[in-house]
DNA sequence: TCTTTTTGTGAAATAGACTTCACAGAAACC
DNA sequence: GGTTTCTGTGAAGTCTATTTCACAAAAAGA
C-alpha cells in the first residue's frame, strides 16, 4: 500500500511541525512549506493528494493559492485553516475552491478526521476513473464482443470461423477485428491450437455483465 | 412473463401432435408444420424461438432446413430428432446447425429438458445484447461521464457550473454534452432549479462500477 | 500436389463519438 | 436598466471506432 502524500502550507513555525508530526505520525508522507509561493514550486516536483494551507500568511494567502492549485491540479483536495473563523468567511473559503475548512484551534483528531475523509472522497471519484476501467468498459460497450463473450462463456473453446457462423457474420475479418480488441483488454486469449476462450478476467466481466443487466431491467 | 414460441416440424402427424400436447402442456405457444417447406413460410410470420425439426421427411429434411434458417435467424435455437440414430449422425447434425439432438424415441421429459436447456441458452444470449445494456455501457464508458456520476454521488446534488468547475475542465459546453447524454440514458436529470442529480438508475451504475473497479483491479 | 478452408494483416472508407467554437436566452447581480 | 454569470444549442472540425476490401500465409482435405 501506497502512502499519501500531503502537503502543509503554514507560516507559523510551531503550527506546522505540529501538524507534520501528527500526520507523520499517522504514515502519511510529508511535504512541509512555510509559504504559498514555496508550495507551488514543490507541488511541481512531487504532486500531492491533499493541500492542508493556512489563510492569514505573508505573501499570498490560502485564498489566492487556491484557485491557482485548482486550476492546474483539479483533482488535488484542499482543507484550509484559518484562525478569524466565520461562516462567511467558511463560505468564501468554498467558493474559492476549498474542499474541507478547519477552525483555528483544531484538535489532533479533528484534523485527522478531515484528511481521511478527503482522501475517502479522492479514493472514490478516481475509483470511477482509472484507466483500466476505460479500457474494460469501452470493450464491453460493444454488441459483437458482447455476444463473442457470451458464446464463448457457454461453450468454453471455439474456434475462429465457429464463433463468426455461430454469430451469424458474414464477413469474418469483422470478428477478427473483434477478437484483436478483446485479447487486448485480457478478456479473451487464445491457446496453441489456436482456439479462442475466455481469461479469468473474462470469465468475471461476463459474471459482471450478467449483473448488470439485472440492475437494469 | 411472455410465453416463448416453438415450431415443430414433422411429418407423422401422431408424433407432431404429441409433442405439441406436451410442450401446450407446458405453457409454451407452439407452431406446428408437417414440412419443412411449410416451416419456412411460416417463420416469416411468426419467429420461434427454438426449432424441434425432425431429420427424415418427405421433401426437405432437418439437415437441408437448418443452415437455410440458421443463416436467415443465426439466433433461432434448432433441436433435430431422428430415428436412426448414430454418433456420424449426431455429429453432422451439429456441424449443420444443430443445437441439440434427440434420439426417437424420447421420453416426454427428455424433451422439456432440452426444450428448456436450449432456452435458457438463448435467454443467456440475449441478456448480453440487449439494447439498453449497450447504450449504458457506452455511456459509462467515458471517463468524463463517470467523474460527473461519482461528484453527483458524493454531492447529491449540484448545478451545472459547480460540476463543471469541479472536475476543472474550462469548456462548458464540453460537459454540457455529456451530462445530455447521461441524461438520455436515464442516469441523471434535472430538478425544476435545474440542479443535476443522480436518477435511481444511476445510482445503481455507480454502485456496480464500485464493483467493477474492484474486479479489475 | 492441388484446392479449399481457416486464420489473419493492413489500408481505405465510413460512421460515430467527442471537442471546439460562435452564439443566445434566462437568471442573477449591480 | 445594464452587466455579468449561468445554462444551453447547433454547426464544424477532429479524433476514434468500426466496417469493408484486397490480399496472403498456414492448415486441412482431396
Amino acid at each position: 500500500m501506497t502512502t499519501d502524500t500531503i502537503m502543509v502550507i503554514d507560516d507559523d513555525q510551531d503550527l506546522r511541525e505540529g501538524i507534520v508530526e501528527i500526520l507523520e505520525g499517522n504514515n502519511f508522507s510529508v511535504i512541509a512549506c512555510e509559504s504559498a509561493e514555496k508550495a507551488m514550486q514543490k507541488i511541481r516536483i512531487e504532486v500531492p493528494r491533499l493541500i492542508i494551507v493556512d489563510n492569514m500568511m505573508p505573501g499570498m494567502g490560502g485564498m489566492a493559492f487556491m484557485p491557482l492549485v485548482k486550476n492546474d491540479y483539479p483533482r488535488i483536495k484542499i482543507i484550509m485553516i484559518t484562525a478569524f473563523s466565520t461562516v462567511d468567511n467558511a463560505v468564501a473559503a468554498m467558493k474559492s475552491g476549498a474542499d474541507d475548512y478547519l477552525a483555528k484551534p483544531f484538535k489532533r483528531d479533528e484534523l485527522l478526521v478531515a484528511v481521511r475523509r478527503n482522501l475517502e472522497v479522492l479514493k472514490f471519484e478516481q475509483q470511477l476513473s482509472e484507466p483500466d476501467m476505460d479500457e474494460t468498459l469501452s470493450s464491453l460497450s460493444n454488441p459483437i464482443r458482447r455476444q463473442i463473450l457470451a458464446v464463448l462463456s457457454l461453450e468454453g473453446e471455439m474456434r475462429f470461423m465457429d464463433i463468426t457462423r455461430y454469430l451469424g457474420i458474414s464477413d469474418h475479418t469483422k470478428v477478427n477485428f473483434h477478437l484483436k480488441n478483446l485479447k487486448a483488454c485480457n478478456l479473451v486469449s487464445q491457446d496453441r491450437d489456436k482456439s479462442y476462450c475466455l481469461t479469468s478476467h473474462g470469465v468475471k466481466m461476463v459474471d459482471y455483465l450478467h449483473l448488470l443487466s439485472q440492475k437494469i431491467s
